[in-house]
DNA sequence: AATAAAAGTTAGATTTATCTAATTTTTGTT
DNA sequence: AACAAAAATTAGATAAATCTAACTTTTATT
């Protein structure tokens, strides 16, 4: 029915973790989503068709171009609603869930008019 | 993975149909949201053995009170979104397009704080 | 009452994203 | 080099929500 939420959490979690570890690897994206290694072995290999992901022959992982346009459009939804949400209240640990779905159900538009809200208040 | 959202979004459907027809039977449903007349019947058959309608012998559906409280919960979350988005200068289709999907996304206390965010501004 | 139209149902197909289990490949340690 | 451990892959299963096509039942019209 919806949009590419599955990859768009994929291409996330790895810009996230190649902003801590040295390389990424299907293991670590495992690990992180709690999903299975076949899952994210089927999964990388999708994003990879795609032209979303580039695997190196020792299986570290990297974001194209178009990978980490998407990648970043998801993380900072991600923050910016992440930390709107604990702004008003909201408990890091749920804020940081719901961030988790809401991120990928705003049109641009939706998102944009937020941002411009929350910088001017 | 997720939630119910395709049982919410009938259960809400059901509650916005009930409001402006005198009854509300499967094909309505599908011709609002655009299914085929099968799906909508197989859903429906779910509905009613989940308990959360009744469906008449002319084929009248009716909203239990598990199935009411549902359905109010979410199309308030509606209501309330796609207002605060309007609000916010985003377009009125898209607006309602984005609350028909982050009504299903949201934590109980994420929608509170928000409420209460709105309600104080 | 006969027939046509509308509504509803059923069976089977499709797609997506996960899973388990088994296998293969790679890496690291002795 | 041999072996164990870790990582990756493949094949097949499952579940959810939709679809198409065929069929049945109900309602409305002549």
């Amino acid at each position: 029915m919806r949009n590419n939420e599955s990859s768009e959490d994929y291409l996330e979690t790895i810009l996230m973790l190649s902003e801590v570890k040295p390389v990424v690897r299907s293991v670590d994206i495992a690990n992180e989503l709690g999903y299975k290694k076949s899952s994210v072995s089927v999964a990388m290999k999708n994003l990879r068709e795609r032209g979303n992901i580039t695997v190196t022959d020792e299986g570290y992982i990297y974001l194209t171009e178009s990978g980490k346009k998407i990648a970043e459009s998801v993380y900072e939804r991600h923050k910016t609603i992440s930390e709107w949400l604990i702004g008003l209240g909201v408990p890091g640990n749920i804020a940081l869930e719901d961030a988790c779905r809401v991120e990928h159900d705003l049109s641009e538009e939706s998102f944009e008019a937020i941002k411009k809200y929350i910088a001017e208040h």
